[in-house]
DNA sequence: AATGAATGAGGCTTCATTCAT
DNA sequence: CATGAATGAAGCCTCATTCAT
């Protein structure tokens, strides 16, 4: 958005490891991470931390920002596969994988973060939406279940796999793929509620 | 359970106006809520939390005794029900029932609150597995499914519903009935990943 | 001093219990014992240390006032003693023997009480400052010495002993016996530096 | 001793500027001095005493090592000195030098402060029982005393100084001499308790 | 008169953020 | 630019004191 130039090469190095430092500890500590123990863990002084993202919360918002860009690069690329059923769940699993936990919160706070992380959220929600109804369309998913219904269902997988102590890194599969019977045309049952608005 | 003598009228009326003040603060603000926040919604000084609960950690063990002892009755009740199906569905709706949204981690930080809470705990994983079991050999549950699988489960209706800004109060029961449709034998795909071991 | 009538029976009873579990909180954990404790001790609840002592500094004034009027009713005794040295000995042996240690602040925070425990307190010094004087005159103090001095020193046994961890209850007697060594005439060396003003 | 570089210029003020300032509110306020208040009369704010000293306890930790430092450099001179009497003397004048009232509870509490204090602290110890043991020796200390004894009696000449309301700064040395007259072998007397155990 | 529940000021400590070096 | 020292708001908890029962 803004024309910043380009940060010079150490400064881009430290931005990296920042952001990697940021991501693990949130991963590992919850959303109350230190700033102190992030700046740590890069390798930098506190203060550098404070050079790069003005506020803890603008080090949240880049972290959520990275990782909804690349979730949506790979939409993109769905959005016209062959099967669409196939797409929408490697879609979803490719969400999964991103396993931020707890602190994937990027559903959740929105709009407390940047414009940006609007945006490409906006951006994410649509790619759900359009996976969701070709899907539908050829009977891979089924009709009363909607796109909202998608994107609100997409973490749950991690979550539930979070409460297990010392799970496998894996676990989260198992549950998408439960989810994800829930979600096909067989054994359908009538949902009871109506669908939220899509957000 | 301890023999204490029964509180006077009005403690026991603020232990139960503390006790719905934390539960809303915490549903609200996550487990970080303040205690003098606690406090000022339930009306009372800081200091009569402290009276009743010696520690933070404290009243949020009393809170996950509650619901899970309260949880458990229900429990109790459905262990021997006609339809198992519908009893194992009937406890779940119960369970998400108390919208305790996705800061009740009465299911994780295990061991951290009291001793009775892991004891009533236990019971619940105990009540679950059984009523899975039942559902299981009525053919009502697929049967790669694990009273594991369930526990874990059992949260998400309220987390994914907690995502939407001012959801319906009932919105829960919608993904409470796509996820057991997930666990149902008709249309089950096979689960790319072994269950957990049992809590 | 203000016409009192006299307290009921039970009420009499329960102020000879806080005092006795005062002192005893304050010897072993300092001046600052909680009230709390002190009740607890007392076997009474905390509202009944307040209504007998509107303040905490009000419950030690009155342990203090007991201790000096004790002290006093010994000192009195001795005013006209046979053997002054002998005499003053004893006193000491008295005041140290109510080996309240640190909390025995009655000589320091003066004016910080109550009135009571000034005028008592003013007492005590008299007389001590009286049987200095009659020891000094029959030789079996040093000259340079005066009653102030005597008044400061006279804690010091309990202090010193105060700092063995397990001490034996009547060690505070070696370093008296070492101290009242230092008053006598044989041996003295001219002191470094004038007495302070009486008291 | 660990090796940590040497602090900035003007972090390293600010710490001696603490541990000047709290050495002072504890000699006023005793134990309990706030560490706010403590920070106020550094002239730094609250955070920056728990970025010097994690702990008030470290806090009262690094003034005692300090203090207990200098006093061995002391000590450690005197150790053949060629009256020893004297330089008991000596060593004792300049522990009362660094007028620590009361609360310099440098002897008291031991263990529970650092490892380094505890270190620092036997050493004094060592230092004073050898003083003592050549001045009785030479005849300059009575027979009965060990050092055990100076050690506790080491504190007593400030404390009992400490009782005057506005006391000339060197009273102390009127106390300390009469202490010592009574460590002297002229007009002793038999001592009525055992010594205690070295500390 | 006794009890113990309620209160809120104040204590220690953490941490995001600012700023001198 | 990077560093880490300084800051002060906020959090949890204690405790003297007041007050309803």
């Amino acid at each position: 958005m803004t024309p910043t130039r380009p940060l010079r090469a150490d400064a881009a190095r430290n931005r990296e490891l920042l952001l990697a430092a940021a991501a693990d500890e949130f991963a590992e500590r919850g959303l109350d991470a230190s700033v102190a123990d992030i700046a740590r863990r890069a390798g930098v002084g506190k203060g550098t931390v404070f050079r790069h993202f003005a506020t803890k919360d603008d080090l949240l918002a880049a972290i959520v920002l990275d990782r909804v860009e690349a979730l949506n690069a790979v939409g993109e690329r769905l959005l016209d596969a062959a099967d669409p059923g196939a797409a929408l769940l490697e879609f979803l699993t490719a969400a999964a994988h991103q396993r931020q936990q707890r602190d994937l919160s990027f559903l959740q706070e929105a709009g407390e973060l940047s414009p940006e992380v609007t945006r490409v959220r906006s951006r994410m929600f649509h790619i759900v939406r359009t996976l969701v109804d070709r899907a539908r369309e050829h009977g891979a998913v089924r009709a009363d279940v909607t796109g909202a219904d998608v994107i609100l269902l997409m973490c749950a997988p991690n979550y539930v796999a979070g409460y297990v102590p010392d799970a496998p890194p894996d676990l989260w599969r198992r549950y998408l793929a439960i989810i994800f019977d829930g979600l096909r045309p067989e054994g359908a049952h009538a949902l009871p509620h109506p669908p939220p608005p899509a957000p």
